[in-house]
DNA sequence: TATTAACCTACTATGTCAATAGGTTAATTA
DNA sequence: TAATTAACCTATTGACATAGTAGGTTAATA
């Protein structure tokens, strides 16, 4: 079950979209929008801009902003930086050591199955699909 | 990410629809040939019970055994009584209450559209998938 | 230079995971 | 009936993850 450090970061990269105006959006007005904690966001955002996700600006006049377009980021991709490999067993994770059991293994054909299921569904979906349409009213 | 519990579950599942001879299987010998703790896997075989995947009887001569078809166990229905819910968020679980910011909330959809996917899967594959073919060689 | 905001390290409470330990009950068989 | 076998039961443990909190430092702007 994903935790809230995923779906926080998605909802602060959402926050930013929409309300995005071309400079820096402090953290302050994310958390107090999005109702969460600004000391537990500035660790998430962190990880955010460490992955490459956004940018941060110190100082009067700063704050985060997208540094792509909204269409250009996966949810798997932001999932996948805030909450480790989407993976559901660690065997299949990238980068881990082959099991000794795996050719053996009778289970590992359906977790490979729905690991590509999952893996295809999130890097096939982007923030843009989450965004509320500018052209549709309220 | 699947633990232990849900894995250990299906490969004892596994080994006693492979080992099944209409009697009852100590699961000393499961443990044996899973390579599994034994103690540990009193635990596991307890909550298989008590959700009625199978049927355990004291004494000498028992041991357990599985009390349906393999054809008849989804693999679904063994995950979700080891792991708990398969919903990626908790909103989607079972019983939930149903949370405060469900009508507005962007992120919803996805999720929900990821459970059924997880949903369908998981409860269209049984263990009978996962057991090797008797008719092939080894 | 005062203000604003990001950035950094450390800490904590709660809970889950993966077992281990030791004892009790129940059924079979010699 | 007594020994054996195996399920069944309660409790405990160490390690790690989750979901934050607390307080201070650096950097940029007005």
């Amino acid at each position: 079950m994903i935790s809230t450090k995923g779906r926080y970061a998605i909802r602060v990269m959402i926050d930013l979209a929409e309300h995005d105006h071309g400079g820096y959006i402090p953290l302050k007005d994310v958390a107090a929008r999005q109702m969460i904690s600004k000391k537990y966001l500035e660790i998430i955002v962190k990880d955010l801009v460490a992955g490459g996700l956004l940018t941060g600006v110190s100082g009067k006049g700063g704050g985060y902003r997208l540094c792509r377009k909204a269409e250009d980021y996966p949810l798997g991709e932001i999932i996948e930086l805030m909450e480790g490999p989407l993976a559901p067993v660690a065997c299949l994770a990238e980068g881990a050591e082959t099991c000794p059991r795996a050719a053996s293994c009778e289970t590992l054909p359906v977790w490979a199955e729905y690991d590509k299921l999952t893996h295809d569904f999130f890097y096939s979906r982007y923030l843009s699909d989450l965004l509320k349409k500018k052209d549709e009213g309220e």
